[in-house]
DNA sequence: CGTGTCTTTGAAGGTCCTCAACACTCGTGG
DNA sequence: CCACGAGTGTTGAGGACCTTCAAAGACACG
């Protein structure tokens, strides 16, 4: 699937915040009760289905992306169509548009893989007229900081661990992220296709499918669907993830 | 060399900023120069010796190193000795220490790569006292935004480049940051050996030298000696770099 | 129940790694 | 000034891991 929604003018806009039950939300915080019903037009909800993608062009640089929940996977992609997918975005978590200048030659894109409603918050105007301005800069800094953390472990993994390692880290992120816990282990549901797994580790899909098929021989996970992966011992996932293999 | 130097108490501390006559640093512009006399010992300028690896162990969650002059590189480190830089940062450039818990079993270093002076800034009483809080918090998290976004670029290219392109854009990054524009073209000393190349670019020492081979075969750099890279044309390294091998 | 898409599996090939030997660089000391 | 030696860089051969290409199997949707 390959649908844009537009966001402008679009009947899935919402009020900021009104209809968002979100009190961990950091943005929330910042700004206070008081300071939302002033923001209005800076803070905006968007709800996406699967495959949909998100028309980035049409926003200004200092717009951030808060996931209320769901997942949306952010992607980056060269001319030639190589392809990375940098980050699986899920509940309470920020991203960034990258502005247009920095990237080159790259583009940047934010499709949701599930059910997803996110809040596309414009910083600046949000800052000017909210009593708290430092607090809002300062939340907004020490996330981007976390993320700059992230990015840096993640490079780490894929300049430096073996495609098992690095399939066995993602299931495992996954499945502390989005599992459900059961009696027999934490199910996971993959909303993504092989293919998109592959473009976030940075390999092929065959090879993701070859890694899936032994992680099964060896019962590291139970694969009942191939979108549908069951661990009963996740530390023997992390174990693989962290270099015992 | 494996030299740590302390911190504290030594001699090669400065007052903060007095000696620095950097007037496009944004730490200072945000502070002006009245705030400056106020927050000298949130401040503090250290020089690093080549090697010198600075003992981060010691600094708050909420340190910034801003390099003022030299190159200084910095290092994720996991239990078995597999190791990635994460970036050689130049003249400008903020780095962020992790703080401990994010890390998990990894270790971070920073290391001088050449004569380095760095400012060593604690953000928090920075932002306590200065008058304009909001202004400093603003540019680092402008600079944390930027630094997720050549994060981006950097986990793209290690997933979906060749060795041959990760190589030539490297060179061609450092060449556009630290060359020396010749008449015979771009003079590019490298003050690292092959090792920490290949640790920054996820690739093994003896590859980079054999893909060095190459671009000396073809005529797309000159090496008059290991540390120094001559390139006559810019541009033909980065068509490399961008796909066009 | 058929069709298109996605996943799995197999075989062959390429890129990069590993191990090993040799060459070069540069600082030290005779 | 040259010789020496340790560290670093280069080159070669062989192999491992992952990719590429191809085909068959499973799943989802009408």
């Amino acid at each position: 699937m390959d649908v844009s929604i537009a966001v402008d003018g679009d009947d899935s806009d919402k009020l900021p915040c009104a209809g968002c039950d979100d009190r961990d939300c950091p943005i929330r915080k910042a700004l206070g009760e008081a300071g939302l019903l002033e923001c209005s037009d800076s803070i905006r909800q968007i709800s996406a289905r699967p495959g949909e993608r998100l028309e980035i062009s049409g926003f200004e640089p200092d717009t951030v992306f808060r996931i209320a929940s769901g997942m949306l996977m952010q992607e980056h992609v060269l001319e030639d169509g190589r392809r990375h997918v940098a980050a699986f975005k899920t509940d309470g978590e920020l991203a960034w548009p990258l502005s247009r200048e920095d990237n080159g030659d790259i583009r940047e894109f934010y499709e949701a893989v599930k059910p997803t409603d996110l809040c596309v918050i414009s910083v600046s105007p949000l800052a000017d007229r909210t009593s708290d301005a430092c607090g809002l800069m300062e939340t907004l800094y020490s996330a981007a900081k976390e993320e700059v953390a992230r990015s840096q472990t993640r490079m780490l993994t894929l300049a430096r661990s073996s495609a098992t390692e690095r399939l066995a880290g993602f299931l495992f992120d996954l499945a502390k992220r989005t599992g459900k816990q059961m009696k027999y282990g934490t199910e996971l549901k993959l909303n993504m296709r092989r293919e998109r797994i592959a473009d976030h580790l940075g390999m092929q899909p065959e090879t993701i499918s070859r890694i899936m098929s032994a992680f099964k021989k060896d019962g590291v996970i139970q694969l009942p669907r191939p979108t549908v992966v069951i661990i009963p011992n996740l530390q023997a996932l992390a174990a693989i993830a962290f270099g015992a293999a």
